[in-house]
DNA sequence: CAGGTTACCTCACTCAGTGAGCTATTCTCG
DNA sequence: CGAGAATAGCTCACTGAGTGAGGTAACCTG
């Protein structure tokens, strides 16, 4: 059934079986981001809003709704929306930017800091872990390997 | 501002690039199945379970309505939406299944078959050729990690 | 074969996300 | 400089995806 989809190439077929790995952590991630939407009363939306906003912080990336909209796929109008909730809910404020007078710069609130900590705390060391796992060397592989899969994802 | 947040352990430090290396791979894959579902006029949630039925197929596991469910982390009624909407679309078969009177078989169609590999297929050829550049040693060493990491998910 | 469980479904409803279209600020170039 | 275009973000009205409540049929267990 269906050949010639998946064929019968070993070295091609090895390669699949990685980026499957890639897929299935995706999944679970996903996963991950709903049962701490429903814990919390945020929607998914929100959280992997947050989730991006706290990347931002990290990078020291001033984060705009235009830019957190290109974050999630959205149209404008429904980041407004998750800002407005976000807002709402305590986890995030809305700045005046100081270069531009028409944009926002969203700051994330030590409130969902910790929230997001409390969650993803736990399931981070546990990746941390499977990751120092592996020697310098090794990690670098990884890392490149990563580094490239995302260029082709781009 | 917020330390404790990110110790300034190097070690741990490494670790987590490595972890937001994934990270970034979830968000493109996100986007690009956002992109896919509105190309095709499916939505989002359609393209997640298409893709995982898919998977099923390939692994010759039979793909329940429940079984779907619990892959989208959403509830049997949205679920049942979602088959319906695909099925309207001639991407999916119901048929019954031999074991279990209640259950359901899922079969994807061809259609679906080519509608994804028309779309993931150049996106999945890029990934294969970041994973090919690897010896198979190397790709052993990035299996076994990305299924460490599947697991800390898990 | 009665009582309980499981798999899936329909119905009524809510609210997240979209399209249309607005205001205010910034950029561009004669 | 100043008019026109572009950009950032917003409100409003609406659609439809997803949920909770609750139903039916098939299976399991004593």
């Amino acid at each position: 059934m269906r050949e010639g989809v998946t064929p019968a190439d070993p070295e091609r077929a090895a390669a699949l079986e990685l980026v499957h790995r890639l897929r299935d952590i995706v999944l679970r991630w996903e996963l991950a981001i709903g049962e701490f939407a429903r814990t919390t009363g945020l929607h998914t939306t929100d959280v992997r809003a947050l989730v991006s906003l706290l990347d931002a912080e990290r990078a020291e990336a001033e984060a705009t709704p235009s830019w957190l909209a290109q974050q999630l796929g959205m149209t404008s109008q429904a980041t407004t929306a998750v800002i407005h909730r976000l807002e709402a809910a305590g986890h995030l404020e809305r700045l005046r930017s100081r270069t531009d007078g028409r944009s926002a710069r969203l700051q994330v609130s030590d409130s969902a800091v910790d929230l997001g900590w409390q969650f993803f705390g736990p399931l981070l060391d546990r990746m941390i872990a499977s990751t120092q796992i592996l020697d310098p060397d090794q990690q670098k592989l990884v890392k490149s390997y990563l580094t490239a899969v995302s260029d082709a994802l781009g």
